[in-house]
DNA sequence: CGTCCCACCTGATTGC
DNA sequence: TGCAATCAGGTGGGAC
């Protein structure tokens, strides 16, 4: 379902409304294919956590939070539900680890704040009760989806984005802020089509299938093209399109092509300005060439037949 | 290593 | 209308 402004918007307003708050309980599914990470491991971390905030890195949602779990309080009082009511002044707290949940959506995941009296949708698979009673839940009926814990602070192996004792970065590059010197070198020598590397998450992370066909149309691309064979030119053209139309998804809150909604159950409204993504066989809104739909790296492919060279 | 293809799932839509 | 085939915004693993 969810792509880079999809996961922003839904990122951005589960940060408004759990920012600060601590999570009391956890529940998981036991769905074993949603869970990357063991889910005992899970509700380790994030059980007595106090979420710091919640952001998109790639098509990925980062919630960090400083563990507060059973290890210290030893279970002393469970009636005291005022945040931040004093919790036992004998020793500082030791140094808090930040932790890190990652949330991938997948194709149908959904992650809703929700009041602990509105009924949890099917294919609930987590359930993080925060101190106010409230619920952050993790919805996937497809089970696409991927939740998992990583320890901001262990031993990492050192690649070019993962160095030791930081945080998540992702697996590629974030398009809305890659250099143009950057972009040009990720298609250097790449034989497969442009759309297939604009696709894949170790080069660009957060591009998905909607974006990638509504980029090329508005660079005049076709899908096809070897991603060695397109111009300087043609990537100046590409990135600006990536990001102007990354961008005004965003402020527009996503697209809502089926049922996608945010954590408040608000639809997106970016659908309304594709220009290709959805429209086979409708008069292209440039030359009026009906748009054509295609099979490419196993997506549905749109583009103009005209426009796109 | 780069690239292709399919499997992983459920639900909605299409087509006979 | 009914039911089966097809398709869906994503990834990860195996084959080549």
């Amino acid at each position: 379902m969810p792509e880079l402004p999809e996961v922003e918007t839904i990122a951005n307003g589960v940060n408004a409304r759990v920012q600060e708050h601590r999570i009391v309980s956890v529940w998981t599914s036991g769905k074993p294919q949603t869970f990357k990470s063991p889910e005992s491991e899970i509700a380790e971390a994030l059980t007595g956590a106090t979420i710091d905030s919640v952001r998109r890195v790639g098509k990925t949602i980062v919630m960090t939070v400083t563990p507060g779990g059973p290890s210290f309080p030893a279970s002393s009082d469970r009636v005291g539900l005022v945040p931040g009511a004093a919790t036992s002044s004998r020793k500082p707290a030791p140094p808090a680890i930040p932790t890190e949940f990652l949330i991938h959506l997948g194709m149908t995941g959904r992650l809703l704040v929700s009041q602990p009296e509105v009924p949890p949708p099917p294919h609930t698979h987590a359930v993080l009760t925060l101190d106010d009673g409230r619920e952050i839940r993790f919805v996937d009926p497809r089970r696409f989806g991927r939740l998992s814990i990583h320890h901001a602070q262990s031993p990492q192996p050192v690649t070019d984005n993962l160095q030791p004792g930081t945080s998540y970065t992702g697996p590629g590059r974030e398009p809305l802020t890659i250099s143009l010197e950057d972009f040009v070198t990720l298609f250097k020598g790449r034989k497969t089509p442009i759309k297939a590397a604009l696709l894949n998450q170790s080069l660009l992370h957060g591009v998905g299938n909607i974006y990638a066909d509504e980029a090329l149309f508005r660079a005049g691309i076709r899908p096809r093209r070897q991603a060695a064979r397109v111009t300087r030119a043609e990537l100046t053209r590409l990135r600006a399109a990536l990001q102007a139309v990354l961008r005004r998804a965003i402020k527009l809150g996503g697209s809502s092509v089926s049922d996608y909604v945010d954590a408040e159950g608000m639809r997106g409204y970016f659908q309304i300005e594709h220009k290709v993504y959805g429209r086979r066989g409708e008069p292209c809104l440039t030359c009026g060439t009906p748009i054509q739909k295609i099979a490419l790296a196993g997506r549905g492919t749109h583009f103009c037949p005209t426009c796109q060279k």
